[in-house]
DNA sequence: TTCTAATTAAGAACTATTATTATTTAGGGG
DNA sequence: CCCCTAAATAATAATAGTTCTTAATTAGAA
């Protein structure tokens, strides 16, 4: 899976360093997003000298080159996962989990309209916050005395 | 205009501080969204004194209140206007203006899918980026050099 | 094997924002 | 009008997340 990644990148003309590798494992490996920190955690269990500097450097490359893709939300650090397609999240303020959506509001009737303004159309961004099923759940069910 | 927002202020137990007025004067007095640092160095005009920890605190105040609202892109500083109701913007990577758009996502038919996945939305960001029809129109007849 | 441009580790620097704290002030009650 | 006090402020330190700088290392081409 990651195999074909470093490929990519060798093709494009980068080096295929141990941290490329790495990156792309740790990534590849995980069920969720990651933030640039938790990649380092996870990476350091076994090269514990590597740096932030250089998974922040190839997280930005890899994100410039459609390989992994980013989820920037307005607060605490952005998070990554290897690209699979453009698509948008539903993120939960309760457990943080970011549900994979198919619908892309820049398709069809909302773009026509945009470019209608005569803008021309570069990047867009969609987050929806809210809460999960099972956060609901479990706010529902919640005996845990109240913060206050 | 902002008389009214100072009264609003007031109705829910703040006070009328000279620094609110001025931060509600400079920002409907703005054609544009205004950072922060934007709004202080209009204010220090006449009041040098003005700090920016009251400048970010009052803001946020505001945007909980939806008295102003906040334009967040994923770099450089978050910038505000007058909270005149709900909407989105196109946003010009060129002269970075950003243009009011009618048309939000969660509306309708994305709304009613999003919901089926049995999340309970709480909020939601919509940015387009892109560049703007003057903007456009100047790279097409732009005489400079290109920055290599 | 040698060479060199690419890459790295380490940590300083940076940007935007929030927290802390001593001082000031708005506005209500006497 | 003056006093009082909670609210608000100015100044500045602290923070978080990320990028920059630089000297040392290394991948991979020749
Ligand atoms: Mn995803
Ligand atoms: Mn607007
Ligand atoms: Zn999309
Ligand atoms: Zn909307």
């Amino acid at each position: 899976m990651c195999l074909e990644i470093i490929e990519k990148l060798a093709a494009r003309g980068l080096k295929k360093t141990p941290q490329r590798r790495m990156l792309l494992k740790v990534l590849s490996q995980s069920d969720r997003h990651l933030s640039a920190e938790e990649v380092v955690a996870r990476i350091k269990v076994q090269q514990p000298g590597i740096s932030v500097a250089t998974i922040y450097r190839n997280l930005n490359k890899m994100v410039e080159m459609e390989l992994v893709s980013k989820l920037d939300l307005h607060d605490g650090p952005a998070r990554y996962e290897i690209y699979k397609g453009h698509h948008h999240h539903l993120v939960c303020l309760g457990c943080g989990v970011a549900l994979k959506i198919g619908i892309c509001p820049l398709q069809g009737h909302i773009k026509k309209i945009i470019e209608e303004y005569g803008f021309r159309v570069n990047d867009h961004h969609f987050e929806v916050t809210g809460h999960c099923q099972k956060c609901q759940q479990e706010a529902k069910t919640d005996t845990r005395l109240p913060a206050i």
